[in-house]
DNA sequence: CCTTGACCCTCCAATGGTGTCAGGGTGCAT
DNA sequence: ATGCACCCTGACACCATTGGAGGGTCAAGG
């Protein structure tokens, strides 16, 4: 299996897959004479349950710890648990965050008549409000250049 | 005033008060004599209208977006309000996300003993199960190195 | 006047996870 | 043998943010 299929049957793309590998989150793969990587289906495997843990939203750091205990027969199910439980706390803890943010918009937008008019209640809570959340990190997006501002 | 009394009013970072600078969010501060940026009053209000936008999770492009209409003194309200209720759907669509993972999680570990025994269907739950959040962008963290995996 | 320490400056690099592109080699089918 | 799909590496971009290095400025106190 080159690194296309493997790609495909994991839903991993190409990009990440050799990327997974340079970072040491898998092993590297095998390789043809021509050099191009070779895939088994214990790699598939391997590679499935990786993109899984990334789809429940585990960090790669975590994902390793995951393949670490996933590969130990010997493990003890405990360590599992507190690894999943401490995921589920950072998430809820995230979604917390994203839960007052929404209602402190919807707050805001609902007294907003949203009419031609200029007066707008959003604008002016964005200005006087009191801190909306607390202290936490942060995520977000952005692109270079835009004519903003004075 | 100079950046970093701004950033103690602002509770924007002295770093992010030149980053929004240099990515032009904001007009570059004046500058004395010195070379330090001198902030005046409106600075620091409009810099505290970011700080808040931020805390709302508005990408620096929104925001951008935002600082014009705050300050174009014509603006219709309805224009805020969109922009506002777009931004509260997409955190919506992001705490679904969350929510799929919390469930499966918490589904998975509920079915976990969490003893000392090695079975755990944690694992194998990662190793079988469907797809568990469809497709869209997702967001993550992890930090390079660590002895993984095989 | 000189030192000290707090502050400021710019430039560079890193983070995480992904995409994209360039410039090449491989493999297979026609 | 030509073409095309695929693979390789390496580099760069994105977004928001932090950190550090190496140096300048300023005010206070000796």
């Amino acid at each position: 299996m080159n690194i296309g299929d493997a790609s495909k049957a994991t839903g991993i793309s190409v990009k990440m897959l050799r990327y997974y590998e340079e970072i040491g989150l898998v092993r590297p793969a095998l390789r043809a004479y021509s050099g191009y990587r070779v895939y088994s289906d214990k790699n598939i495997a391997m590679l499935r349950f990786v993109r899984r843990a990334r789809d429940l939203g585990f960090q790669v750091k975590q994902i390793a710890s995951l393949l670490g205990l996933w590969q130990d027969r010997s493990r003890a199910s405990a360590d599992v648990k507190a690894l999943a439980l401490d995921h589920v706390r950072e998430l809820e803890q995230r979604r917390l965050e994203l839960d007052e943010m929404i209602g402190t918009l919807q707050h805001l937008a609902h007294h907003c008549h949203g009419d031609s008019r200029p007066d707008c209640p959003i604008l002016t809570g964005l200005s006087t409000e009191e801190e909306a959340t607390p202290k936490p990190g942060r995520k977000k997006a952005s692109r270079r250049s835009f004519a903003v501002a004075g």
